[in-house]
DNA sequence: TTGTAGGCGTTATCAA
DNA sequence: TTGATAACGCCTACAA
């Protein structure tokens, strides 16, 4: 492995100018800078990191936090989306991405990756995290940090937010605008910040156009099976007055409730529209394909690291709180009433 | 922040002594050792990482190589599962994981991670890499490679792998340990390695019962519109003497064939048995719950890093090509015939 | 425009 | 067992 001694040797300049002429310096002449340039060509030489890192006092490495729970067991393709939107933006800077899991609220653990603290320039969290953590995360470390889906109106840290109101409020403005007037609602608890901005959303359209709330179900989690329980309590409450349109909260509620619905002997879009909120590969696979609002995750990923950076490099303009907005895609399982 | 000498300075001793005290020298004794880590606590002090590195020549990161098409075009939960079993494992150690994408056959793409090659240790790839590229990868790189799920009989590179042939025969022998005599194959082609494995392991079941092929569709790609392809031809040629059940290349095949089958009017498992391989979170909650071949994502990730690092340490004993098994899940798809 | 020399924070060698 | 001191490879005043 070459050193800069041996670029700077061959190319019979001194350290200090392969070292300008390398890092592109206006101090050395161009003849000079291509001389040294070509021997870096020649020999395959590059600057040792660590060495460089340790006189620059930087490290060009952004950790990306997320919580171990979530990314195992929900295995939500959403993650997949961010990450590679977060790498592909990253890898056009000199910055590289290193991954660390957290622990839930009891075992948040800054020690397994403290000891590393001096080899970070800045912290990207992905999904929810808890205030208390944070706050420890904050104070522990002081390091810029961004929050990514943290879906927090958490004032004082940046974050990037899909805009689950908005989505919410284009979505259930779209099934009025098809005719529907009784829409039933199936999302998760308001106590969840995506929950109530998207109740917020839902709420706000239907006031918009003077309807009222017709059925809702909150006890959803995020998966399938709890879009099917939806649909079962619901159309036991309603049993003689359905609702013709059902606002789902994510993807996988609305194709349990189209599952379901289905094993119940109905036909999607003749006897319900469904929509649903993601647009995950899935979602246009299905039969019918759902019709969704496309949350634009790549994007989010981008933007969060590009954001970071900028901080960390004390150049950023942006807001505190960065939305993305997102895309009404129509599909097959919506029709008009 | 502190570094060493401060350290050492508090607890009134030389640098070298700090630095062997930390690092759990026994040319330290106790009473002196427990001096300074009582101070390194005090003073929450962590060694500089680039200092550290640069003196120990070793930087202690491990870098992931991913398909970006792959990774965001497929969007496949096993990346999750791998990547999370990584991670986790990383984090017991003192190794952080580092990502890279890397273009597809023409745009490989080295320059981009190649001046980060002093601040890496070994390099993880995950998925299938074309060989010319894997040629490039080890000449320009000289590191430590493990491939984790390529597939690949590459004799001379170290690899992790799902045991595909095992896992098709598990599956085959247990539809004709039901009675079933008359068995679907939908897969991919078998110029892809995970084709000729599952086709050939499928095929040692047939024969070990004396039975014989019955028919097979192998064009499919990994997705839910593959399988409803998939049996849209085959009930289509055979229609006068139907298969009693499909083995099925991965969940999502089987998942578009179960669909595709009730659209039809069929009943699963009345009708049809179905298999499937990988159990995907998904598999679980359709309806019925798909019966399948459970892939150990995480523990591939598991021990794909272990070995990297054991090899790195030039200790690393086992085979070339590690295979870990797999393990039949018997849900409601499969009945007996 | 170029070269010299000191510093970045650790580790490792070798006397004491 | 401890304490100077020289690496590790690069960057950057400062001087020439």
């Amino acid at each position: 492995m070459y050193k800069l001694k041996d670029v700077a040797e061959k190319a019979n300049v001194s350290l200090a100018t392969a070292s300008l002429a390398i890092n592109d310096s206006d101090l050395v002449n161009d003849k000079t800078k291509k001389k040294v340039l070509d021997w870096v060509q020649k020999l395959g030489y590059y600057p040792n990191m660590h060495a460089r890192n340790l006189a620059r006092g930087r490290s060009y490495n952004i950790v990306l936090m997320i919580n171990s729970k979530y990314f195992l067991t929900y295995s939500n393709i959403f993650y997949l989306r961010v990450i590679g939107g977060i790498i592909k933006e990253a890898e056009k800077t000199e910055y590289s991405v290193v991954f660390s899991f957290y622990g839930d609220k009891k075992d948040f653990d800054l020690e397994k990756f403290k000891h590393k603290i001096t080899n970070i320039d800045g912290i990207v969290v992905l999904d929810v995290i808890d205030k208390k953590n944070l706050k420890i995360l904050k104070e522990k470390c002081k390091l810029p940090i961004i929050l990514i889906d943290n879906h927090k109106k958490n004032k004082s840290t940046y974050g990037v937010d899909n805009d689950d109101y908005g989505g919410a409020y284009k979505a259930t403005k779209y099934l009025i605008e098809l005719g529907h007037k009784k829409i039933g609602y199936i999302g998760i608890p308001d106590s969840h910040p995506l929950g109530k901005e998207c109740w917020e959303g839902f709420k706000k359209a239907l006031e918009e156009y003077n309807l009222n709330e017709f059925c809702s179900y909150k006890k959803c989690k995020l998966g399938i099976t709890s879009g099917r329980e939806a649909i079962d309590y619901l159309i036991n409450i309603n049993k003689n007055n359905l609702p013709s349109a059902f606002f789902c909260l994510n993807d996988y509620i609305a194709i349990g409730v189209m599952e379901e619905l289905k094993n119940k002997g109905y036909k999607i879009p003749d006897d319900f529209s469904i929509i649903g909120m993601d647009d995950m590969p899935l979602s246009s696979e299905i039969d019918p394909p759902l019709t969704t609002v496309k949350i634009k995750m790549e994007e989010m990923g981008n933007i969060g690291i590009n954001n970071l950076i900028s901080i960390i490099n004390n150049n950023y303009k942006g807001p505190r709180k960065f939305i993305v907005d997102n895309e009404l895609i129509k599909r097959k399982s919506c029709k008009s009433f």
